[in-house]
DNA sequence: AGAAATTTGTCCGTATGTATC
DNA sequence: AGATACATACGGACAAATTTC
């Protein structure tokens, strides 16, 4: 099997649907998800892979993972104060201005800036798009 | 090679090292990472233990990766833009979902959605432009 | 108590896809 | 277009914690 990856990553997809057996309830809260090895066959999807998907619902709060024991869905604070703030994932990559950005940095259109992305999630919900363009530095 | 990682996992040790190097000025700020390859080459580890060990250092939030340019130190975070605002110019309008944002919010490519541009100025010189994207109010 | 089975944790090597230079 | 660099995915191997018998 070649690896392709055209829209999302295979670990974001069984990402997705395993964080939609929790929340639809299919996976109760405090209930074990299958072993690793049974997602792989599941998903015919190596163990790395399996194991980065469930990495993204640990990383989201959703479940929580124990040496020897297994992956668990853990309890719900819905509606309560606690909202888990956000982890900053930080991805950068160059882009081109477009004409709004052209006019507000007064570059040419097309001119070089840095994007710096992050992703706001609350509760394992995407909530934002965080996009922060600069001027590329100029001195190091 | 075994596989014994009686104290720490490599990666740790590794991500310390590489923590050590960017706190210390060994790497500058805003300097990149050498290339995965190279640490392979330089910690005789995998590349994939290599990686893990850059991502501690990038949830940690003191590097940020760039997809076929490198791990560069000390991005500057998003809370320290946004707290300078003190007079945000903010605006707002729809516009449709490039295919990143397509794919990070689960949407078709075209879906709309809205944004928030603010400029972020410091003593009257454009710092940045703020661009957050979230999905159109819906009903409940 | 002890051994075996189960399950997650770490690490390696390789291959291929995708973005950037 | 070629080279470089990061991203994803596979399969295998062994270690460590837990549970089960």
């Amino acid at each position: 099997m070649p690896t392709p990856h055209y829209g999302q990553p295979r670990y974001r997809v069984i990402a997705d649907q395993l964080r939609e057996r929790i929340e639809s309830g299919v996976i109760p809260p405090g209930a074990l998800l299958p072993a690793e090895s049974v997602l792989t066959v599941e998903f015919r999807a190596s163990r790395g892979t399996i194991r980065r998907a469930i990495a993204v619902l640990r990383e989201a709060g959703l479940v929580a993972t124990s040496h020897g024991r297994g992956t668990h869905a853990n309890p719900r604070h819905h509606g309560s104060v606690l909202n888990k703030s956000a982890d900053p994932e930080t991805r950068e990559r160059h882009v081109t201005a477009d004409p709004q950005l052209a006019a507000i940095f007064t570059v040419d259109v097309g001119t070089a800036l840095l994007e710096s992305e992050s992703v706001i999630q609350i509760d394992g919900t995407i909530e934002a798009v965080v996009r922060i363009y600069r001027l590329p530095r100029s001195i190091s």
